[in-house]
RNA sequence: GCGGAGAUGGCGGAAUUGGCAGACGCGCUAGCUUGAGGUGCUAGUGGGGAGACCCGUGCAGGUUCAAGUCCUGUUCUCCGCACCA
């Protein structure tokens, strides 16, 4: 949605209507979906996991009963407010219900009405970050459970409906919402809790709420109390005295799964007049889509609602005429648990053996965008607490280790189908071929990185892949050569080190961290190393290194590693042969350069065989010529030697 | 406002465990090859300085022999949620 109108159809106004909805209740499974993060802990990462949290979003309150000042009334009418600061309920200096809520159309006039309803038009508009605080009072007076106290009612737009009860008690002095509020209609300000170090706050005087906990002032029998304990004990004084008791409050919502669209599950239900909403029987599931359909234009309900032969049914329960629910179901409840059924997709008896998931399940390594960190994650986890609690399996969790990929940003927005700011592969295959494009894609960032997609380096992926081809090419006849027995030059062993560094580091990347980035980086330098050594290169050693090449470049460039391996006399496929094996022997230097520095900074170089003791290179470092001159005759402090990596020597002076 | 991630050359990025910052690639400069252009190849390429050297990982401090990396504060960018009582 742009501007209130579609973003697709610049001329369709967008407008919200009721509608009557099917929803599951995944806020039974709050609870449960918090408590198992911790099992999900070290295995997923971080930030999706506080995402998960703040979208369930759980507060622990308190809630309690205003009652309607109303002489005339036989049943006091209460007003329910939740809080999470019940300690400070006696700065309440007034109560304010949401516009939505339902005391507004009993309580105000026809033009406060008309107000609350412009407050409500106005919310489904503008992004809530850009609504300023409003409202106004209705005239009538609550009173407040606690000390008898007469406050005022307000409607305020910024009170939600869809959170805790839709009303609250405003404490102006103690929450900055409502201090804001109240400075702007001249309520009363009147703190109630003063810092545990300092004094109560003298207002007027005060320029913003004062939020901490601290020790509660001004409340009557619970002066005194720290903030826990008097939100502890003012709690229990409510469920004693039945105006009001603890209560759990949680940001996440019922999962409406209720779509308007012919493309869809069917929800498998039908209205009887008689019977009211009956499910199908088992026996007729699944309900199909009727395939000879009219996609016209209908607002507010699904195409399926114009198909008779669909609609028209008859009651599962008494057999009279019913109609048949036309609403589809969300595809998030697909993703849901597909990969349950990807287990044993032919299964026309049952959504999937239980064998069968209890072989694979549950995922070992679950790969997604960062994008599904809430909605696909969670509908996924609390599908699997359903099964659970169905009998259908015994776990509680469908993955163990989530890797999120970052995502690809195209001027500025995430690239996907619905922004239209795609790049087609197509474009870039067909002009470099596939190798080119995915050892681009590859190298351009490690995957959990967003990325912002440049072009720019194609021609260099490109570029790497020819000399590659090349270098085996021109060797092809000396790697062939079946020559066994020669002595290794010294350029074969530089090579075979090369070769086995590069294989480690690869092997590595897979095995841990998937930065194939790097992958590709190291392989690049084993070509640039095999290059420079190409002249004096044995046949056996260019048979070797042609060959490991080709492999470790088999899962980024498929097509040429094949090409070579076949090229080369590589029987098979080259991806059936086992990774090349790292050899510790080959891989190792035989000589390093260690640094030198004098007072942290670097002076000389050193080299020498890896695992000179530190004695030794203490020595040595000591003994250097340009050392020497940088120390210059002052008083050593000490000197710090890393075997293989340093020399530092510390002077005074 | 809350939560999370990040900031390194002209650009994408590397530095995985506190130990030579800038791997690898792009781009750029010069040269060779070419009738010319492209391709290919060679050399150079963080900034300053004639040079010895000095400076340098958003900013300000701190810890350490040693900090891109650890600690404190701060700015900006991106992402998620958002008047959640």
């Amino acid at each position: 949605m742009v501007n209130g109108r579609c973003w697709r159809h610049e001329d369709q106004v967008v407008e919200q209507r009721e509608l009557e909805q099917w929803f599951l209740r995944i806020t039974d499974y709050a609870d449960d979906l918090l408590a198992d993060i911790r099992k999900l802990d070290g295995g997923w990462p971080e930030r999706v996991l506080t995402m998960q949290r703040n979208w369930i979003g759980r507060s622990e309150g308190t809630e309690v009963d205003f009652t309607l000042e109303d002489p005339a009334a036989v049943e006091p009418t209460r007003i329910r407010v939740f809080t999470t600061r019940v300690d400070t309920i006696h700065g309440a200096t007034c109560v304010i219900l949401s516009p939505g809520h339902g005391l507004v159309q009993r309580l105000c006039d026809e033009a406060q009405r008309a107000e609350a309803k412009r407050m409500m038009d106005e919310a489904k508009r503008k992004d809530p970050g850009d609504v300023e605080k409003e409202g106004f009072f209705t005239g009538h007076y609550a009173t407040n459970p606690y000390n008898g106290e007469r406050t005022p009612i307000w409607v305020g737009n910024f009170v939600l409906m869809g959170y805790g009860t839709g009303a609250i008690m405003a404490v102006p002095a103690h929450d900055q919402r409502d201090f804001e509020f109240c400075r702007k209609y001249g309520i009363a300000v009147r703190p109630v809790v003063k810092p545990v170090d300092g004094e109560l706050a003298l207002e007027p005087g005060m320029d913003a709420a004062f939020e901490d906990y601290g020790i509660a002032a001004v409340a009557g029998e619970f002066s005194g109390l720290r903030s826990e304990e008097a939100k502890r004990q003012m709690t229990a004084k409510a469920e004693q005295e039945g105006f009001g008791k603890g209560a759990v409050t949680y940001r996440i919502k019922d999962w409406g799964i209720s779509r308007q669209r012919y493309w869809g599950t069917p929800i498998p239900m039908v209205h009887c007049q008689h019977c009211g909403v009956v499910p199908v029987p088992d026996a007729e599931l699944p309900v199909q889509l009727p395939q000879d359909i009219h996609l016209a234009d209908v607002k507010g309900s699904s195409p399926l609602a114009q198909v008779s032969d669909f609609v028209n049914t008859t009651c599962p329960t008494c057999g009279g005429p019913a109609r048949r629910e036309t609403d589809t179901m969300d595809t998030f409840i697909d993703s849901s648990w597909y990969f349950y059924r990807y287990c044993d997709a032919r299964n026309d008896e049952a959504p999937f053996g239980k064998d069968i998931v209890n072989y694979w399940f549950p995922i070992d390594q679950y790969i997604g965008g960062i994008e599904h960190a809430i909605l696909h994650l969670i509908y996924s986890r609390f599908w699997t607490k359903m099964m659970r609690d169905l009998g259908l399996i015994a776990w509680d969790e469908p993955v163990t280790n989530l890797f999120t990929q970052g995502m690809v940003i195209k001027d500025g927005a995430k690239m996907s189908k619905s922004k239209g700011n795609v790049v087609d592969p197509d474009l870039i295959v067909g002009q470099y071929g596939a190798d080119t494009c995915r050892m681009f894609s590859l190298f351009a960032a490690p995957p959990e990185k967003e990325l912002d997609w440049q072009e720019s380096g194609v021609e260099g992926q490109y570029r790497f892949l020819g000399r590659v081809y090349r270098f085996v090419m021109r060797n092809l006849d000396s790697a062939n050569t079946v020559a066994e027995g020669l002595t290794p030059t010294a350029a074969d062993r530089k090579a075979l080190r090369k070769l086995h560094q590069t294989i480690r580091k690869v092997t590595d990347d897979f095995e841990t961290r998937w930065h194939f980035n790097t992958s590709i980086a190291a392989i690049m330098e084993l070509m640039n190393e095999l290059q420079s050594l190409e002249a004096d290169l044995s046949p056996v050693a260019l048979g070797e290194c042609c060959r490991a090449v080709a492999q470790l470049l088999a899962p980024f460039a498929p097509y040429l590693a094949q090409e070579l391996w076949t090229l080369l006399g590589g029987r098979d496929l080259v991806f059936k042969q086992a990774w090349p094996a790292f050899q510790e022997e080959l891989a190792r230097e035989d000589e390093i350069e260690v640094p030198l520095q004098v007072n942290g900074k670097l002076r000389s170089r050193l080299t020498v065989a890896p695992g000179t003791h530190r004695e030794q290179l203490e020595a040595l470092a000591l003994q250097d010529a340009k050392v020497a001159e940088w120390v210059g005759g002052k008083p050593i402090v000490k000197v710090v030697v890393v075997p293989d990596k340093l020399v530092n020597i510390v002077v005074r002076g």
